[in-house]
DNA sequence: TAGGCACCTATACCAAAGTATAATTCTGAC
DNA sequence: GTCAGAATTATACTTTGGTATAGGTGCCTA
């Protein structure tokens, strides 16, 4: 049966965690609310198989906490947890080794599944994360774009020049212009590389 | 036990996948060479809990397979596997509804690891596809480019004029032209947001 | 039927992007 | 020391992109 240490300084967040682990899978659960304390029970008798880092933590410091927690213990597979990090940290935590990524957004039963897919070897990351906040446009802008706005905005994706698009829909290269300025307008963007950037961080292409 | 059908029309992927699983993780493996023959298989006797469907294979028409599929069992978990696909394609089928994608590069191990994940309920998706091979440019491209170059394309990705780069870089506009004109040759496209979308479907920033 | 909206077009203008040629500096390799 | 390449800048030019204003059509709805 796999040790596994939470380390989170929500003491709600860690010991429902722990509390449901042990008795529904049964794993045996060790608890720490920082990075110290943490760092302290990974040298106790038993291995650690599996360490569960809160990404907001005393000790953590971003992610220099995660360099820590592998550089002391190569061996033990490190997720990192958080309800607030962003994709971009989330990235460079998966870049940085962690063998895993856990939004708290986590249903009890993805929970218990990412940790045994994470303990069996692979390494998890929700696949759909992080597509949702936005920066500068509103997230339905999207949505106030006109049929034809949603053509121009789909072929400029691809990176087509106004005449080519116009070519494909059909239409006189103005046109074409006018759809790409109201796009851009709409989407809060100034230029066409960033309307192409940003249909496609949202996957809206 | 688990009932899982393969579609796949290369015999060899398709008959050494399903032995593995049948001897080293005893499900019970149905397969199909294409499209057709696969959805006769799924009205059998049997309910399938898996279907793995390639997606290059007759009768699948890009995704649109995935969508027949769906729609004629909507109680059957999909996950579509592919060795080509590039993670535009790998996106589009996860946003369709698919409950997993895999790219033939994964090892036994970590497929059998998928599987059991996918059917546990969970959506596998590979954190890190997508960051390898290419589509239309060469994967060396990036290579190729100094640093200069590579400094110029990261702003470029952020969807900044020539002016912005060249003041952030404290050179001149003309020289970032320059930079820009390189970077779009080197890399065999014919325009900046071209160049973006590139380099950020690679994840080269 | 009158107004609003999406769509298309025209003319015109200015800014930005991209191409071409040439010349300078610096660095490292031969 | 010379040669090659990277980086820089300059001048000049053409093309594309983006803005502004104005007008036309058709369709739907109050």
């Amino acid at each position: 049966m796999p040790n596994i240490l939470i380390a989170d300084d929500h003491d709600l967040v860690r010991d429902t965690i722990a509390a449901y682990l042990e008795s529904v899978e049964g794993f045996k659960v060790l608890t720490a609310a920082d990075l110290d304390s943490a760092m302290d029970k990974m040298s106790g008798p038993d291995p650690i198989d599996l360490l569960i880092l809160d990404y907001n933590m005393p000790g953590m410091h971003g992610l220099s906490g995660l360099d820590r927690a592998q550089k002391s213990f190569p061996a033990t597979k490190v997720v990192l947890m958080s309800g607030v990090a962003n994709r971009d940290v989330a990235n460079k935590a998966m870049d940085k080794g962690a063998n895993g990524f856990m939004p708290k957004s986590l249903t009890a039963a993805s929970l218990v599944n990412a940790i045994k897919f994470v303990l069996s070897g692979e390494r998890y990351f929700p696949f759909d994360f992080g597509s949702s906040q936005a920066s500068a446009a509103p997230s339905g802008a999207f949505a106030t774009l006109s049929d034809r706005e949603k053509q121009t905005l789909e072929q400029l994706c691809i990176g087509l020049s106004n005449k080519e698009i116009a070519r494909n829909l059909g239409v006189q290269e103005v046109t074409v212009k006018l759809h790409v300025k109201n796009v851009l307008a709409k989407l809060g963007v100034s230029n066409r590389t960033q309307a192409a950037l940003l249909a496609k961080e949202k996957h809206f292409f």
